[in-house]
DNA sequence: GTTATTTGACCTTA
DNA sequence: TAAGGTCAAATAAC
């Protein structure tokens, strides 16, 4: 999936351009905002992450994925969505949401009147740690497809947590690697920070790795190609585009 | 024993 | 009142 790794990079060297711009803001305080430069940081690699995620569901991947996902445990009496459909999806289809980055905890599900399978409710493992209020909803739209609707709501505020403390640690006199730092502070929750709600973001993935954005009442699909011009259109430096948090 | 999942009940909103 | 979202006790997995 070289289309998509291409994407990758363009979304880090995004990233890391902002990056530089932020490095420089925060030399020359208060010159200019700095919170919109943090998001660009965040989206770029979040969406990075995303696709190196999606890259990961190819079949040839199913077993590493299996491992991977945070949400595989089941109960073999107890199905988890009570549909064959979800149940092929894990086993047969490696479920690229669960392999999002963040660690979820399921509170619940429910049937959907107009849907056929479940929709199936999670939210951050750290929302008590951390007071991280991020959720997401899983359901499937497609009886023919594996192809799976997540709807993320709310933003995760757990990274950001760590990353303070990541930051008093070092400015404390830590001389502990700064990454060795992150791996303790956030094993499994310093990752992808999707595109955030007061609109929700949605993401579809599934056979035909197609990624929606949802806005308001109005749904529309588009491919990964769409779905980028959406996030980073083209622009010159200095000139991004920020999703309103 | 601890932690995560399941699932019916309850709450909120349109 | 119906439908979607959340809670929490019961249950299962580790």
């Amino acid at each position: 999936m070289y289309h998509g790794v291409d994407k990758a990079v363009e979304a880090l060297l995004l990233g890391q351009e902002s990056a530089y711009c932020l490095k420089t803001v925060l030399e020359h305080p208060g010159s200019v905002p700095t919170e919109p430069l943090f998001d660009t940081v965040l989206d770029s690699f979040s969406f990075a992450l995303s696709l190196f995620a999606s890259s990961n569901t190819h079949p040839h991947h199913q077993s590493s994925q299996n491992k991977a996902t945070p949400v595989a445990r089941k109960s073999p009496k107890k199905n988890n969505c009570g549909e064959d459909g979800l149940d092929h999806y894990i086993h047969d289809s490696p479920n690229p949401v669960c392999n999002d980055g963040f660690s979820w905890r399921k509170y619940g599900q429910k049937k959907i009147k107009t849907l056929s399978h479940q929709r199936c409710y999670y939210r951050c493992a750290y929302d008590k740690d951390r007071k991280c209020n991020a959720t997401k909803r899983v359901q499937q739209i497609q009886d023919s497809s594996s192809v799976f609707r997540t709807t993320y709501v709310g933003k995760h505020i757990c990274e950001v947590n760590a990353f303070l403390q990541l930051n008093n640690d070092i400015s404390n006199g830590s001389k502990m690697n700064r990454f060795d730092k992150i791996d303790q502070a956030m094993p499994e929750s310093i990752m992808p920070q999707l595109v955030q709600v007061e609109q929700e973001a949605t993401i579809i993935k599934g056979t035909d790795q197609i990624m929606n954005l949802e806005c308001g009442s109005n749904e529309f699909l588009m491919d990964d190609e769409q779905f980028w011009g959406y996030q980073f259109p083209p622009c010159s430096p200095g000139n991004f585009m920020f999703l309103d948090d």
